[in-house]
DNA sequence: ATACTATTTGGTACTATAGCCAAATAGTCG
DNA sequence: CGACTATTTGGCTATAGTACCAAATAGTAT
């Protein structure tokens, strides 16, 4: 059975996963599985902090399903699960630009 | 001049937008924007919760460019910036699926 | 000015998140 | 097996986020 569009265990829910976003090295990774999966030895370069952090990090996501992780002999290597969650980057700009516009250019 | 798509202070300014959505009250009043303005009375109504926490959690939208105010009266009235953000609850809709799907359904 | 209403701000206690190091686990290769 | 590499886990500390209450602010109306 469905779950009301507006019920509250759905906006916790969606928070949850929303949430797992919501960290620079994060959407870093996300943008990085854009072309394709990767180890996280690659993921650590890209995000430039320790292993071990990087590595919850992922988990964080995994558990919210953004990504799905494959062992192969010693590496693990992480992809997108919904590519979707890239495509919001756009709105996102969106909010960007718009406070620049507020911010710098509007008179009165 | 234009930010590289992935330079790490665009991923910082990204992920405060995409923070000041992670949180299910947040997330409910962004719903509730959808058809139209509403004062802080009535989001606190819908969240229920104190008003002052409400208010902090509308400073926060604010402050990341997804909401604008407008003072009348006694009353502020909230509204929708960039509306594009509730479009990414589709996609948030579908990790959610697909994570019922691998947990569920599948066979091997 | 006083009384009243809507909202914001300050303070504080509590919980959650992030980062690093060190240790544990898992797999490869000689 | 022992040495080595990739990754995860545990533990700790520092920082950030959340919620409530109480007090301050702002506007309306008498």
């Amino acid at each position: 059975m469905r779950q009301k569009i507006n019920s509250p265990i759905n906006f916790e829910r969606r928070a949850r996963i929303i949430k797992a976003m919501a960290h620079p090295s994060r959407l870093a990774m996300l943008h990085a599985l854009a072309d394709g999966e990767k180890c996280v030895c690659d993921l650590r370069e890209i995000v430039g902090a320790d292993v071990s952090t990087v590595s919850k990090h992922l988990l964080v996501m995994k558990r919210a399903g953004l990504v799905a992780d494959r062992k192969d002999g010693l590496w693990v290597h992480y992809r997108l699960r919904v590519p979707c969650v890239l495509d919001f980057m756009t709105c996102v700009e969106a909010v960007l630009d718009e406070s620049r516009e507020k911010a710098c250019c509007k008179i009165g």
